[in-house]
DNA sequence: TTGTAGGCGTTATCAA
DNA sequence: TTGATAACGCCTACAA
């Protein structure tokens, strides 16, 4: 059933019929009811590929990943489709699943589709070689940063995450803060220790190397350095850990010696990884970085007018539970 | 740039730049070699949106999701993607975020981009009323269960999973299993308390009542169940959880309780959320639903010549880690 | 206010 | 083996 079965049941021209369903002024209102009533009728659905082939694009974007399963991309998706849905556009989505082959080729389908643009959204928060795209279609790169500085790259501020932890902590009373940070070298965890450098600083605390550890984004490493502060003589009374698994960790730890979180210790993680943060055995204080925000934020940049160079910084939001203002504390 | 241009450079009529470009026969080899040549010069890339016009489908398949951030949704997704591409089709996403009027709209507009076909990936493993589509659009429905009986619904295995893990723990010498099992009523909870009674008879041991707890799938929720089983007097040497937050609760209260997993009590969970399940403070052994198998499923009974109908169940994987084979066991 | 006709980029059907 | 030409379904000047 197409526009012309529509405009026959009506009785008017196709021409006709087109107008009154897009709402057009130049068409009397006798005649839009009588089209609508006959589309209606006929179950008409209107051929989003003909209207883009003459509109010249598709109303679609573009959303290139290479991880689905990891726990930030599909959180990011979630903003950008929401914010693509506004602009009544769909989602295209493709996978390289980390292969590049594969990712050139999803770049020519969605080319070859017409994308109105392309979100590139990785797992990491890393610099990342920009995608090869020909022609004009405007590229947003998310969570990764493309290595070309004339593009751009929204990505979460976890540099002001770090000190926003500490300053919370510092509110709290704490003055002895340690902190577990994730991966050396990663981006993420060497912002959030810088991060924690700036609080410290800002509260006129002197930063302690060692109160410091860095190890991995993992349970096992939260408790292990946990461990080894307790073995040590060095004082603290608050952690902030470079994310959820590394503060459960620390927690479990910790109450294993037969501390009180937050009495004795107050923790605060990152990235508001909810199985852990939330529905733990305690709720931990952490820094939600606003994926969602940063998945809309790209999308904006990709319609709005003038395109931001570099990096775009989004905000992140404390999340205060228990582990820093538990009853107790 | 348009075929017409590729035509032109290639001193040769359009239809015959066409024929060259879609490797079809009646071309010689030197006119192919001209145009493919021509082509890569000017960077051309074909309207797939021409194509499918003509074609009458676009190549496109709808992925209609109502929980975008869930666990379970993604992976599904990351199946079918790739079954997807093997298609060398794409994936149109849409997210209703549980808002039934905004479905409808995303229906509508997966309709419009002419999808070859719709997959409805769910979160939950309920029963759930049937979308609404005009039209000739196959529908397959993933994870969630359409209310029709005639639709076709791809969903896990958890009565077989329930039996398997019993069957594990059996095999590893336990007898007096218990099972804290999720919410009441909810389908999957259901589902794998009936093959936890299976996997019991299987292996003709007693299923005792006072060895079942039924609460909600989380970590307080195995905490607790687990503590009123220690505080009786009902032995036991294994737990089937209902997922794998019920079963970290149960090693960490376990664990409080000075006993040692598996050496005391082995667990079994469900799931293989692998945060909790991986990488968390002791490995477990788990159920993997094969959700990746799952959404590629879904997608081959899209395409398939004949659909089933009803449910298709898919096979659970079991994953063995320390939790059932630990050094000490 | 309505209708006619041309065109969006491609493929497919015929003739040449 | 090649090339005109008519679709595909819709929108939009422009004419009536």
């Amino acid at each position: 059933v197409k526009l012309n079965d529509v405009a026959d049941l009506a009785g008017v021209s196709l021409a006709t019929a087109s107008k009154a369903l897009n709402n057009r002024l130049d068409v009397s209102a006798v005649t839009r009811t009588k089209v609508l009533q006959a589309a209606a009728e006929l179950g008409f659905i209107p051929n989003a590929l003909a209207r883009g082939l003459i509109a010249g694009k598709s109303h679609t974007v573009g959303i290139l990943t290479n991880d689905l399963q990891g726990r930030f991309v599909p959180q990011i998706m979630f903003g950008a489709e929401v914010e693509i849905g506004r602009e009544s556009s769909t989602v295209l989505l493709a996978n390289s699943d980390g292969d590049p082959r594969r990712q050139q080729h999803q770049i020519q389908a969605l080319l070859e589709r017409r994308v109105d643009g392309l979100i590139v959204v990785d797992e990491w928060m890393e610099t990342r070689p920009p995608i090869d795209v020909i022609g004009e279609t405007p590229v947003v790169y998310a969570f990764g940063m493309s290595a070309d500085p004339n593009d751009t790259s929204v990505v979460p501020d976890v540099r002001r995450g770090g000190l926003m932890a500490v300053e919370h902590l510092v509110s709290r009373g704490r003055r002895r803060i340690a902190h577990i940070g994730g991966d050396l070298g990663a981006y993420s965890a060497e912002e959030r220790a810088a991060g924690y450098a700036d609080g410290l600083a800002v509260a006129g605390l002197l930063l302690d190397p060692r109160r410091v550890f860095r190890g991995t984004y993992s349970e096992s490493a939260g408790w292990e350095a946990t461990g080894r502060l307790l073995e040590s003589d060095i004082e603290f009374d608050a952690i902030f850990a470079g994310n959820d698994q590394i503060a459960r960790g620390a927690i479990d730890r910790l109450h294993d010696a037969g501390l009180h979180v937050p009495g004795d210790v107050a923790i605060v993680g990152y990235d508001n990884w909810e199985v852990l943060s939330l529905h733990g055995r305690l709720p931990i204080t952490t820094l939600d970085m606003r994926l969602d925000v940063l998945g809309s934020s790209a999308v904006r940049q990709l319609y709005g007018e003038t395109r931001l160079s570099g990096k775009i910084l989004v905000a992140p939001e404390l999340v205060i539970r228990e582990s820093t203002v538990g009853r107790t504390s």
